[in-house]
DNA sequence: CTTGGAAAGTCAACAAGGCTGACATAAACT
DNA sequence: AGTTTATGTCAGCCTTGTTGACTTTCCAAG
């Protein structure tokens, strides 16, 4: 099924699809249940160590910009600073944050994981890639293409600037 | 790129992939910043109505299998009775879902949406799938196919079950 | 017919992690 | 000097998850 016409270049505008309610409706579910498996790994590590999901994009993020400022964060993570700063603070004082004073502007805070910080974010990811990693495998490397790019095009707009930028930056 | 054998068969096993720590990373940044647009639309209606995801998750599978039991759509959920029930309570208390006691079984409730739901049902399912058709259009057919295939190895084995059910059932 | 257990509902308490609003401080900019 | 920006913090609220305890209903096996 679904072999028409391929033509799987990346800039391709509208081709002739024809989709279903149906056909979205699974689509829909199956980004439901997905995601459960996608955090289910990390989520078993953080709870073993009294974390949550918020400390692992925090640490992600911070481990993949090391020196991001918290203004930065807020951006790509979404939410208000209220929220981050609490989390950042438990993870400053659990010494797996290092917050440092800018030097150029003495305003902001440049984030970086501490010993501590990169041993858990390794622990983290290390699982989290093992769960994609055996999913890739299975689903073979065409299916993989599609599949960061349907992820791609569902990303909101600023969003998507901010997995551009990750991706190529640095 | 990419380009090495194909072999897109469903049931195909392992192939000769390479996949970089860095690759992997992009493959999980993507599902962190789409799922946030995939449940962007839903969640602004959901506002506006003074519900929440929980309430969408709800409705979603009530609607997809109606007169399913509270039992069923827990394993769907994957939550305790609890957080269901306080769900359930101010749909049904608000009118937008049914429960009809068990002919067969009487201690079972099998759910339902009313009109009112159903109308609910439909502006959410309608927003998600805008975004989903669109992002579906820009990626292309193929692309869609690998979607689907890598979500479905991502999910952890009972729910790809449930998935699975939903999608050929009934 | 009695009893064990499953299904469902309820109450209470708690925690994580979102949110808003208000306010403080320091530094940079104009 | 005055304004804006970056950050932090306090207080309070909401949703949605959790556990634990208890009740009611009712099927089904002894």
């Amino acid at each position: 099924m679904a072999d028409h016409m391929g033509g799987s270049g990346t800039g391709g505008g509208e081709q002739l699809l024809f989709l279903t309610d149906d056909q979205l409706r699974r689509g829909i579910e199956a980004m439901f249940f997905a995601y459960r498996g996608f955090t289910a790994d990390p989520d078993r590590i953080l709870n073993e160590r009294g974390y949550g999901r918020a400390h692992h994009r925090a640490v992600h993020f911070i481990s993949r910009s090391p020196g991001t400022t918290v203004n930065n964060l807020l951006g790509i993570l979404g939410v208000t600073k209220q929220s981050l700063n609490r989390v950042l603070r438990t993870l400053v004082d659990d010494g797996l944050v290092e917050s440092r004073v800018g030097s150029h502007d003495r305003r902001e805070r440049h984030l970086f994981l501490t010993e501590d910080g990169l041993e858990l974010e390794r622990h983290l990811s290390e699982a989290q890639r093992g769960r994609m990693r055996a999913a890739y495998r299975e689903a073979g490397p065409e299916a993989v293409a599609g599949f960061r790019l349907v992820l791609e095009q569902i990303m909101d707009p600023d969003l998507r600037r901010h997995f551009k930028t990750l991706k190529e930056g640095q």
